[in-house]
DNA sequence: GCTATGATTCGATAAGAATCGAACTATAAC
DNA sequence: GTTATAGTTCGATTCTTATCGAATCATAGC
C-alpha cells in the first residue's frame, strides 16, 4: 500500500468535513458493513441519499463526486442507478493516521 | 467514552481539511510520540510551528483555536508560550469511525 | 516600570464552497 | 421513437474560510 501525501489526507478530511457529506460517507460505511456476498446489493444508492437528505440532486451529485475524487468511495452505474461503495485502501490508510506512526 | 456526534466529527473532519492545520496536527502527533516521562516538554511548541509554516502569526493562532475547537488538540500556556497536547480520547474516536462499528 | 518577544484581536480582502433552479444527458420500459 | 426517471452540467447566489497587516495583550527579564 502506497503512502499517502499531505495532499491527499487533508483533499480527504475536507470532503468528510462537510456534513452533508459525512452523511453520505456513513451511509456507504454502513450499506458496507450490512453486505455479504457478490449476490447482495452492490453498494448504497444515490438514489436513497437523495430522498434521504434535504439537499437536491445536483448538489448530492456534486458531493458524490467530491467523495470520489478525494478517494474515499468509488461509483460505479447499474443501468439507470448509481451505488457508491468504500475505498478499504483509504479507509485503511485514514486509520493508520490516528492510530500509528504513519 | 461518550459517543460523538455527526456534528463533532464534521468539524474534527473540516479542521484536518485545511493542509496548514493538518500539518500543525501531524505536528503535535509527532511531538506526542516523542515525549515520554511527566519531565518531558509538554507538548508542540506553537512558537516553532509558527516559524515552519509559511503564514502568519495570526493565521496560526486562527487555526490553533480552530483545532482546539474542533476537540483535537488541547492548548497549555508555559510563561509566554503555547504549546499543545493531543486530545487522545478524540484520537481515539476518530480511529474508531474508521476502524469499526461506532 | 520599561523593553522585548510570543501570541491574540480586529477589520478587511480575496478565494473557495454549498446550494439552487433550469436545462440537459442517459437509461429503461413500453 | 416516446415517455418517465435517474443523474449531470451550468450559472448564479450566498456563505464561509484563509490570510494578512496593524494594533493590542501577556509574560519574562532587566
Amino acid at each position: 500500500m502506497s503512502a499517502i501525501t499531505d495532499d491527499q489526507l487533508a483533499r480527504a478530511f475536507a470532503a468528510l468535513g462537510n456534513p452533508n457529506r459525512l452523511k453520505i460517507f456513513r451511509s456507504v460505511l454502513a450499506h458496507q458493513r450490512r453486505d455479504i456476498g457478490p449476490e447482495e446489493d452492490a453498494g448504497c444508492l444515490i438514489y436513497d441519499v437523495i430522498n434521504k437528505l434535504d439537499i437536491g440532486a445536483p448538489t448530492v451529485s456534486h458531493h458524490v463526486k467530491v467523495l470520489e475524487k478525494a478517494g474515499l468511495i468509488r461509483v460505479t452505474r447499474n443501468g439507470k442507478f448509481l451505488s457508491c461503495l468504500l475505498n478499504e485502501e483509504m479507509r485503511t490508510k485514514l486509520t493508520l493516521f490516528f492510530n500509528s506512526a504513519l
